[in-house]
RNA sequence: GCCCUGGUGGUGUAGGGGCUAUCAUGCGGGCCUGUCGAGCCCGCGACUCGGGUUCAAUUCCCGGCCAGGGCGCCA
């Protein structure tokens, strides 16, 4: 039995050799006296052509029948042809039916008729047999991939907190609530409090890669209500140590994708550049400078309207960090500066306009911590079991969030975050 | 949640108070031995939902739902 090829690995230089291919039928030109089928697979399409004259009356019948999408197995011979489109075709001895489609087709995989975003999103299978669309997919993988590499190559270990939680007792943004058995409970909105507790366990270095729910009512191209988080906490480090972890990552991450992902990102279209090291370390304050000398008005103190992210993004063009936060505008975890408690430890990484990641040193000694939820309108007894974690020995430690569907944005310049999900969910959006 | 724009065959569109509702692709059938956005011929298939105005609404008005863009929200 001949082993199944994809059409990527049907080359010229194979000429004469017998193979067998699985895939969908992409689209048929019969001529009459001649057919053109051309078979699509996960790596490509590949031409079947079948001459009356070369072809059983029996297969050449078989062929006729076929419609777009329908699922064969074709055996066949490999020939080379300067006709045929990258100058190789199979000749067909037999093809079996595996599945069959219904017409008509609910969007076009060839793409010759756009689809919108939304009926692409309804029948999504459909919409990622478009090698444009699974290239997206592809390069998220290795994309993960490539941050876990990275990232256990740091000596980071991998750990995987709840996403049922407790506590709606957190405070900003809001929370899915579930039923838990004869309970309410929540599902998690991020790590952070968990990914904190295990800087007192004695794991040093951890990181997560799994999904937050946000149960905010934005409706942007920027936004979903669920997501993946690339998290990282660290202990016996400081906000610059993580960021330099960070930006580590992503040079490496962009490189990696650069060297193993050339056809996906031909297909797309996207010339990546490797960004240089060290990014730019704006303050806030002069991020606040920027802002209203470009004419958009922004208050000391006050966080970033949209407004002032697209006119830092016409100023800055790739990865910088915004650092010094206000501590106000940030959560209670983040550390204030000693010298300055108005300022803190907290980072944020953009890319142009997009905020991709946030990050912070955090605060480790107990009785701060509880002053600062108290000073955020918060219950310290809501907290209790993480407060605990700071009571018996809390090392400094900081950490960051990257967004892993903003990263592929940024990657791949895509301009709708619903694209880099397979199945987005939105203020609206809960199927498929 | 707010503002703007829109919703017409399976898909993407044109149009518009009364006429056989435009075009492409698709789908069905026919012709065709080198297609590669194949071509040619015949046919099929649609006005988002509810209410209102009107002799008459797919078209105008109001509301709902949905979409796109912008913003807000996003410890």
């Amino acid at each position: 039995m001949l082993d199944r090829r994809y059409s990527k690995e049907i080359i010229p230089s194979l000429d004469g050799s017998q193979t067998i291919l699985m895939g969908w039928v992409h689209e048929i030109r019969d001529l009459g006296g001649i057919i053109f089928i051309l078979l699509r697979d996960r790596e490509g399409i590949i031409q079947v052509t079948a001459p009356s004259k070369k072809t059983s009356k029996e297969l050449f019948k078989k062929l006729r029948k076929l419609k777009k999408e329908y699922v064969i197995e074709v055996q066949g011979t490999v020939k080379k042809s300067p006709k045929a489109p990258r100058g190789v075709e199979i000749i067909p001895s037999n093809v079996k039916v595996l599945a069959e489609s219904q017409q008509p087709l609910p969007l076009d995989p060839t793409g010759k008729v756009k689809a919108e975003l939304d009926t692409r999103l309804d029948s999504r299978f459909l919409d990622l047999r478009r090698p444009e669309i699974s290239a997206i997919f592809k390069i998220k993988s290795k994309m993960l991939h490539f941050v876990r590499v990275f990232l256990e190559k740091e000596g980071f270990i991998e750990i995987n907190t709840p996403k049922l939680v407790a506590s709606a007792t957190e405070g900003g943004t809001e929370l899915f609530p579930i039923t838990y058995f004869e309970r309410e409970a929540f599902l998690g909105q991020s790590p952070q409090l968990y990914k904190q507790m295990m800087m007192a366990s004695g794991l040093d270095k951890v990181y997560e890669i799994a999904p937050i729910f946000r149960a905010e009512e934005h409706d942007t191209p920027r936004h979903l209500n669920e997501v993946i988080s690339i998290d990282i906490e660290a202990a016996f480090m400081n906000h610059e140590d993580v960021m330099k972890i960070l930006e580590k990552l992503i040079v490496k991450v962009i490189k990696d994708v650069k060297r193993h992902c050339k056809d996906e990102l031909e297909i797309l279209g996207r010339e990546l550049e490797t960004p240089k090291l060290p990014f730019e370390r704006l303050e806030y304050e002069e991020v606040v400078e920027i802002v209203n000398s470009s004419g958009v008005h922004l208050k000391h103190g006050e966080d970033l309207s949209r407004a002032a992210e697209k006119a830092l993004g016409e100023t800055m063009p790739g990865y910088y960090f915004i650092k010094s936060w206000p501590t106000n505008i940030k959560p209670f975890y983040v550390m204030p500066k000693e010298d300055d408690p108005n300022k803190s430890y907290a980072f944020d990484l953009m890319y142009r306009d997009l905020e991709v990641s946030s990050g912070a040193m955090r605060v480790h000694e107990h009785d701060l911590l509880v002053e600062r939820i108290k000073r955020q309108g918060l219950n310290p007894i809501s907290f209790k079991s993480y407060l605990s974690a700071f009571k018996y020995g809390m090392p400094p430690h900081a950490g960051w969030g990257l967004g892993a569907e903003r990263f592929t944005m940024a990657l791949l310049d895509i301009k709708n975050i619903r694209e880099t999900v397979l199945f987005p969910r939105d203020r609206r959006r809960l199927t498929p």
